[in-house]
DNA sequence: ACCTGAACACCGTTCAAGT
DNA sequence: ACCTGAACACCGTTCAAGT
């Protein structure tokens, strides 16, 4: 049977989720899939617009916000669930980070955070504004700790201590974004 | 004469800002300097390390805040002069960012970013991580900004949309900003 | 419609050998 | 000490030709 493009994307993402950014290369891709390479141009433009949908992948199996929750603690929700399911895929923060650059509209989440943000207290000019500062501190938090355990496995640290700095970087996240709450709410 | 560390670096800093990353490469960088590829590897581990060296290098000549300022002032300040500084050139967000990945040491202004945070209101326990918060807003709003130019540059639109969109995004990036401020002052 | 084979124009890095 | 030449093991993308 012929390939179709939601195979394509769903290997790449499993690609992804086993050995990070630097293999999944259009090559490596095809020959998972038993074809040439130059066959998944079929499918896919480039290799931006297939990383671009695995970037949505990645983002749409993200439980909604329960609705029954104060804004202000929803949102954190929210942001720390969002930071979690990123950290789990290597290379999570810098998948989307390219696609939120290429196209932000494919970054669902933005929607929901920029709602609660609202509800939370922010005036609608800040609406906006505010999601994406909070989207860049989750994707910064990533970033840091996910190229912080690469450095872990290139030159292992004992192992108590390499997973004290996980809880930290998820620790200062949680700190930034109270303070950012608290503003929020001082707004209102 | 022979080769300098320096002058490696000095020539990928101007590569960097007139053609951006992807034509920074080890084989470029070699052309320029008129040497073999190889031979730049006598002066620089690594592409990564010659990066960290080129992050730094776009970070020192940032101005130091005035010191009469209100410190909450001072912050935003430095922010947005950081800000600026690094739309300037290409790929900016992408170079900085990496070197805060794999050596956070490395980009100076965090330490000036804290100081300013702390003196701001935030409680020595905040200070690393609003700190923190603060430079990811900062690179995750360039990175946007500057994938947007090259969206534009790719598939032109008017010159005046483009235009509208800087300084659209420069504006989203203070109000945010000021929305973490708040926070910060509240908590005093 | 979908894919192969082969090419094009590149990469970063290493390392014996030269000066 | 510093550099060349040449190689190794890759990339993303295109495209005539096949089925």
């Amino acid at each position: 049977m012929a390939l179709s493009r939601e195979q394509v994307v769903e290997t790449a993402v499993d690609l992804l989720r086993r050995y990070g950014l630097a293999d999944l290369t259009m090559r490596r891709l095809g020959r998972e899939l038993g074809v040439a390479p130059g066959a998944l141009y079929w499918h896919v433009a480039s290799k931006q617009e297939l990383l671009v949908e695995v970037a949505a992948a990645l983002l749409e199996q993200l439980p909604e916000p329960p609705a029954d929750q104060p804004p202000a603690e929803a949102l954190v929700g929210l942001a720390v669930a969002l930071r979690e399911a990123l950290v789990q895929v290597p290379d999570g923060a810098g998948v989307v980070g390219l696609a939120y650059a290429v196209d932000p509209g494919s970054v669902r989440p933005l929607g929901s955070l920029a709602r609660l943000v609202q509800a939370a207290g922010a005036p609608p000019t800040e609406r906006d504004a505010v999601a994406a500062l909070v989207l860049h501190h989750v994707l910064g938090s990533v970033a840091a700790q996910q190229d912080r355990e690469l450095a872990g496995t290139l030159q292992p640290t004992s192992a108590s201590a390499s997973v004290g700095h996980l809880d930290a970087e998820a620790k200062a996240f949680e700190v930034g974004l109270s303070v950012l709450v608290r503003g929020l709410v001082a707004s209102r």
